[in-house]
DNA sequence: GTCTATGCAAACGTTTTGCAGTGGG
DNA sequence: CCCACTGCAAAACGTTTGCATAGAC
């Protein structure tokens, strides 16, 4: 990644504006919003760039497959909404360690996946 | 599902030798053990009905894809051991329900994977 | 002008589906 | 003897890759 491309930009506006877990899918139509011509390779290509890079990390959801969400956020789980399908960011952790594994395993690190209803659609 | 093939026989007799979440993969070969001729979209075929049915449960897990396991094993989470890549399952559960959504958030169901270092791999 | 990054199309691995034929009831 | 189920091959889906060329520097 050497060279500065409007692809580049398009691809850093789109999780600027979204902040929140993205598909490629919804990267990609976002970022045609910002160069029409822009290819579902150059997507995937430059989204593993960004990962490698450690400026945005891949996450493998049980339900909506792979998402894209920015780095530098700290210890969090996501949330999956069943009624508009986003996926949000918790900050925090409920998660008592000691209780997590049974005596025997080491346990190295942990992800959570919550879904239920979100704010906007629980009213 | 209404006749009772040697092809699901296999298949149930493979999910009671491996106690623990199958690849599809692990699961076509070892179930060529029993029906050598058993072919990859049977499995699949049977494996969706067996979901349909509540026999066995899907996961889908972060790094290893796609795994089932037998059903009706009560509330429990999966251990993903890097050593030996073999996924646990683990009863019980360390999260506090109360501290993992922020309000406005109704939390409906969660999932946890942990990974770390099996016990037989720890020693 | 150089050489990286892009677009396109073909390849890839996994899962699904159409179809003709096998075999369970 | 049916018709649900299987095997096979093709299709479908998300992702990766090879190659010629556009465009950043």
């Amino acid at each position: 990644m050497k060279r500065k491309t409007s692809q580049r930009t398009a691809l850093e506006n789109v999780f600027d504006k979204e902040d929140r877990p993205l598909s490629v899918e919804e990267i990609l139509k976002t970022g045609r919003e910002y160069v029409g011509s822009l290819n579902q390779a150059t997507v995937y290509r430059n989204l593993k760039t960004m990962v490698e890079k450690g400026a945005i990390l891949q996450i493998n959801h049980p339900v909506l497959g792979t998402l894209y969400e920015l780095a530098g956020k700290g210890h969090h789980h996501h949330f999956h909404c069943r009624v508009c399908d986003r996926v949000f960011e918790l900050p925090g952790c409920g998660l008592d360690s000691r209780k997590a594994a049974p005596k025997g395993f080491v346990t190295e690190g942990h992800e959570i996946f919550l879904f239920g209803v979100c704010p906007s659609c629980a009213d």
